[in-house]
DNA sequence: GTCGGCCTACTCGGATATCAGCTGTCCGAGTTGCCCTGG
DNA sequence: CCAGGGCAACTCGGACAGCTGATATCCGAGTAGGCCGAC
């Protein structure tokens, strides 16, 4: 039960971008060298991102990443679960046929987890 | 970032046994049954919530597993926490040196869901 | 001068290798209660 | 009748195998911008 360090590396390559706010993009491999992981690992990282709508990539020559529009209204989670999926923390019961007690007061704090996630956005770590 | 299955396991065989409230041991095959899994990967289960002090293993003919005294007190955190072990979900931050933002978020985050699960007992489960 | 093709830098995405942890099994050792046999 | 040894049921714990997912690398394909030559 623990978070992969691809989440890791994506809040921090967030960040870090936000951070810099750059108008033209930033190729993955100075992002990869501010972390100290591989350009190609951590590309597979932003592609996931990209899916979801985080980050755009543009190819080319003086291509890279950026950061959308809308990254002020970006939280925790919304990166969490472009990395880790939105699946649920608990598997489902075993009993399947009716309400499980013990499924309903783990979704109950996992809720409490993801709302605390939520609120936090990505803009007030960026120091100005 | 999952919970594993030893995880619901454990929680299913607690509240069973907090249900049963029998005086004599339950034996782990009866307890693998009305689960459905391997007696002897539950045993591992059982082992490990015996380390913790959760449950009490009896040795010998018509032994088996009990509740320890305390159980009324028991929280859904205990359990998970016997069997997933204390460490944080969110790995060290890259950056060691000085408060990491994003550390701080997480680990608060964290802190409410294991609020949430210190707050439900077992005892609250079964059913009279 | 301008248009078109080529070259280079870069990302994209699939295939693959490696590793750790979860899941599950097997077996030998130890423990306890019960039975059976010998005195 | 009673004591002691043996047997059976059960747990304990280590060793081990299989599998899944996370981590990480490599490479071919695609794309965009710039350069250079031909007209």
């Amino acid at each position: 039960m623990k978070y992969s360090k691809a989440t890791n590396y994506a809040l921090h390559t967030v960040v870090y971008m936000a951070q810099e706010s750059l108008e033209h993009p930033i190729g993955v491999k100075q992002l990869a060298e501010t972390q100290s992981v591989s350009p190609t690992y951590l590309s597979k990282i932003l592609t996931k991102l990209a899916k979801e709508g985080i980050v755009r990539s543009i190819s080319g020559v003086n291509g890279g990443y950026t950061l959308t529009i809308h990254w002020e209204e970006l939280s925790f989670l919304d990166i969490i679960q472009a990395i880790e999926g939105k699946a649920s923390i608990f598997e489902d019961c075993l009993y399947q046929h009716e309400d499980c007690g013990i499924k309903n007061v783990m979704l109950m704090a996992e809720e409490k987890l993801e709302q605390e996630l939520r609120e936090h956005k990505i803009v007030a770590l960026v120091k100005k």
